[in-house]
DNA sequence: TCCTGATTTGGAACCGGTTCCTTTTTTAAA
DNA sequence: TTTAAAAAAGGAACCGGTTCCAAATCAGGA
């Protein structure tokens, strides 16, 4: 059976305080060392994790409370997280809230529980039931996505990258196009990106048409959304709050036999790997996610050292130029 | 502060052991139960997870390990097991080998050194190291994906897989084929997948020229490996063994101006949501990876129960004709 | 009212480590 | 050789629960 330390201190002859000593690098004599280091070999000693977290009343676990494992944003993240973490000596404890709310306050009291070092959070939308739990459980709790004046955050430039996509689709000469959004209720992807592009809008100074629609985040929804608004705007070029979304709406154009980008232009954000992998190539702008795991995974192990960092670090985002918009000033052929 | 189990009885006035015994539904007298609740709840009480492992010696979580997160199958599989854990009143704790062997094995050490009560392993492949290392754990292991003689597994139907995926395009007409395979190490994906269709390919009797190629899992080596097979043979039809190596391929067609499925067919391994959404879909062979989750768990929990399972559960696969294959049969226009 | 058996309760040991404090041993200086 | 200081080792308490066993309380029957 699996030895404790007091049979290695009873097979070395001396009292367990000496072997607890030696595995954590007190003083211990030469000879007693040695000696030490060939039985816990043999024995094939390792030490009780629960034992050593009872008396120390922490562990060297960060809690990842994600949204769905089935996302590319969350996967990236979580990649990034575990990198960090292990490099630390670490390990991540992924919690799974699968889309729903009371889930993430449940999780944290749940990891609270475990007494992880830290939780690191990627809600859709911060409340005041999660202000309450994150406050409840007493350890540091790092937001990744969305910010909050009472937590500290990572999160995306979602206003610049709605900018960003903005400048280029009206350089590109677009005038009529639509918007196709999620609900406002998340701050990042369905606040800040619209009304970067608004703005986007509003600076180019010229006559141009914006159709505002929303959609949930599914494809099939988004294909909804599509048919709608082909139906009711045609405009030249649909804007869509995430590359899932625009999945749908290329599905869609394609089933009604519309090339993109020529009959259709279509955007994305987020740089989810399959944008580069359809025909066309989708443009859109790229979110660092697993930069963002990395980065919360630092930070969440300085709050838990007690160190202070920034309220709020925000990412930078990258414009990538595809396939999928169409230049309406090129001269025709 | 958070009180622990002797806060508690001195503030009710009895034993700790009174206020375990109830907390784990011993026998204790109605009076003494209601001041309990009424004091454990106003104290906000909550056991400490450690002194309890501590002493149980297990936990109610369930390692698993995959090769990495962002795949499509690992984040189904694990939302799988996510879902019947948490219904069982566990936890999952994921365990990333970073595609590496090793890590493999130290994941299995690290998780029997946290008492996990069982771990699902989605190996790439089983080695001795491997089964030495289950040996070692003390703790049920499954494997998920791969087959082994020595532990138990949940497996796919990969032979059938191939096998209807021949029968298809055979059916379809088509005689010179490609197979962009990946290394036969892996058993599943790289052997009885390939074998499948050989068999097909055998039982159909007519002359067919079929070229073997081989790949990694990476999109970007797929892309090289249809270079190479559309310089050197020219098929009408690449069979992909997955389908992110299709989508490779898709994307290489695209690129030389290939129209699918009327100058090239293409078909993929696995039933990737993204098949779907992709011009045209893509045929493929979907594989049950979230039921494939749920039964692994509910399994795990059996063995840690005690309970004898059978050594390998193989899950049945469904063929999926979609438009990425074009019929040779039919009468030119 | 007293006795017996069933219920409740209390006390102590234990799980496997860490840590503080004291005692013993070693080393070096006087 | 003696002595003081430093290093090493031992012992016991503690972390926060669970569980076993003995003691106390309660109920019902005689």
């Amino acid at each position: 059976m699996t030895k404790t330390i007091s049979d290695i201190a009873q097979m070395a002859g001396v009292a367990k305080s000496t072997v607890s000593r030696y595995l954590n690098g007190g003083s211990v004599s030469a000879k007693t060392k040695q000696k030490l280091e060939r039985i816990t070999r043999e024995a094939g000693y390792v030490p009780n994790t629960f034992a050593q977290s009872l008396k120390a009343k922490r562990t060297n676990l960060i809690g990842t409370i994600v949204p769905r494992l089935d996302s590319f944003a969350a996967a990236q993240t979580m990649t990034g997280i575990d990198e960090e973490v292990r490099a630390a000596g670490g390990q991540m404890l992924i919690y799974n809230a699968g889309q729903e709310r009371e889930r993430e306050i449940e999780a944290m009291q749940e990891l609270a529980r475990q007494k992880v070092a830290g939780i690191i959070l990627m809600p859709a939308r911060v409340t005041p039931d999660h202000l309450r739990a994150a406050e409840a459980a007493g350890i540091p709790v790092l937001l990744v996505g969305q910010g909050s004046d009472q937590l500290h955050s990572v999160v995306y430039d979602d206003y610049r990258a709605g900018l960003l996509m903005g400048r280029y689709v009206l350089q590109q000469g677009h005038r009529r196009i639509a918007y196709l959004g999620v609900t406002e209720d998340d701050e990042a992807v369905g606040l800040r990106r619209k009304e970067g592009f608004r703005d986007a809008v509003a600076e180019c100074g010229e006559d141009c048409e914006v159709f505002e629609y929303e959609s949930s985040f599914k494809i099939a929804d988004a294909r909804l959304a599509a048919e709608r608004i082909l139906d009711e705007c045609s405009p030249t070029l649909i804007v869509c709050a995430t590359d899932n979304i625009a999945l749908g709406v290329v599905k869609t154009a394609h089933l009604r036999g519309l090339s993109i980008p020529e009959q259709l232009s279509i955007t994305g954000f987020g740089g989810y790997e399959v944008t580069e992998i359809i025909h066309p190539a989708l443009t859109t702008v790229r979110f660092p996610y697993f930069e963002a795991g990395k980065l919360a995974a630092r930070l969440v192990h300085k709050l838990a050292a007690g160190e202070e960092i920034e309220q709020r670090t925000i990412l930078d985002v990258e414009f990538l130029a595809q396939e999928s918009v169409d230049n309406l000033n090129k001269p025709s052929v």
